[in-house]
This record gives C-alpha cells, sequence and structure tokens, in this order.
DNA sequence: AGTCTACCTATAGAATGTCAATAGGAAGTA
DNA sequence: TACTTCCTATTGACATTCTATAGGTAGACT
C-alpha cells in the first residue's frame, strides 16, 4: 500500500487494463479504480490516459464494448476481453516477466 | 540468459545507462555491450536509441564527455556519471522497485 | 591509394501517455 | 420545475521517448 502515486511505466498499461479485465466485465472509469486496487495504489490511469489506450485496444480486438447502465444508473460504456485479448494478456505477462528479470539482474550487477 | 532480445521498455533507458556506468567510464557503443552483458542479453540498445540518450543525459549533467582512444586506437567518446548521475541513479533503482512491485503484485490478483 | 570497420551524429518519424477542457445525463435538493 | 453536482466518456494539443536510417570521420589493413 503506497501512499504517492507513481507515474505510470510506459508500455505496461496495456497490460495492467488486460489484467483488470480477466475477472470480467467493467466500465471505464472501473477499470481505473481496479488498477488503483491491483497494483495498492501504486498506479492511477487517469480518464485521458485511459480511453485512448481502450480504443487501441478495441481496434486490436482485445476488447469488445457495449453500453449498459453503472451501478449508479448511469450510461456507461462496459469493456470486456475477446479470446485474443486473453491470448494478449498472456503474451504481455510472459514479457513482463522477462524485462523485470533483465532489469532485476542488471541492478544486481557489480 | 535469453535468446531473443526484447524491445526495450520505455522508461527504462537511463537506468540501464546509468547502471552500466556505475562501473567506470565507457564509449558509447561500450555502454551498449555492457548493458547486454549485465542483462544477461535481453536488452540490446541500438545507436539511434543510445545517443540521443547519451546527449539528454549530459544535458541533464548526470553524465560527463571527453574523447579519447578506444581498444582498438580509434577515437571514441567516453562518457562518465557525474555526482548527480550517480543520485540519479540511485532515484531510479527506488522508482523501478516500487514500479516492478506493483506489477508484480497486480499480476497476482485474482 | 583504396577499402573496411568502429564509432558518432543528425534528422525525421512513430508510438504512447499526459493534461486540460468539454459534454451529456442521472441523481439529489429545494 | 429549476439548480447543482456527480459520474462517465470524449477529444485534441502536447511532451517524451524510442526507432530508423543515412551519413560522416578516422584509423587499420592490404
Amino acid at each position: 500500500m503506497n501512499s504517492e502515486p507513481t507515474t505510470l511505466l510506459p508500455g505496461t498499461l496495456d497490460l495492467l487494463i488486460l489484467k483488470s479485465l480477466a475477472t470480467g466485465e467493467l466500465h471505464g472509469l472501473g477499470i481505473s479504480r481496479r488498477i488503483q486496487q491491483i497494483t495498492g495504489g501504486t498506479f492511477v490511469v487517469k480518464p485521458g490516459s485511459l480511453f485512448p489506450a481502450l480504443h487501441r485496444m478495441e481496434e486490436e480486438g482485445w476488447t469488445s464494448s457495449f453500453w449498459g447502465d453503472s451501478e449508479n444508473n448511469r450510461r456507461a460504456k462496459y469493456y470486456r476481453l475477446t479470446k485474443a485479448g486473453r491470448k494478449q494478456l498472456e503474451v504481455e505477462s510472459r514479457r513482463w516477466g522477462r524485462i523485470s528479470w533483465a532489469i532485476t539482474q542488471a541492478l544486481q550487477a557489480s
């Protein structure tokens, strides 16, 4: 549970969004909250970052969306993973594993 | 020791450069090789990425440079960390720690 | 001399996130 | 009804950062 939100590391936003949708469909701000939750408050993704990414990902075919009602009875666009999206989540998870291993490795070098 | 080099994760290049210079001065391609070495071959930094970064970092005051002769008796520009550069290395190392913790955290969420 | 190789530079381009402003509709209140 | 306030999504201008690519210089080798 970190106090100060950190700037996002470029290249990790898609991964976080994909992961946040892995447990079920969510609307935009729901995704944002979930990311904040699962990263222990470290990352806060604002609308201006989130929605362009969602649109990009929908074009890639990783998510699909539909209009519905939010918990508060407001209109909200829900997003969910497609099959390709689940695959992409695996791909990016493995990529993250490699990268974080390599950098941790590098930082321990003498 | 990974086989396929991964694309660099944006936002980590400075950290890798700083770290590669922590043990002593190196010229441009020397830095590139050292990064490849300490990341177990995972990251390959090409000139088009490296030199703009070096110039940026010199402007920030994190490195200083001078012309010298390379191992093969060719002219080469050597780079080394300034005091501010060492400080920056610490800052970015901590940042990396936070970020990688948060993402690993997120990926383990159910 | 001519060619090769190691090394640095310059410049433009593309991808990705950030920021700030905007808009519309539902809920709450009077 | 009218007013305000959230909630939600969109947009466009912008900054940063990495990539691609081509070129240029200087020494080494033959």
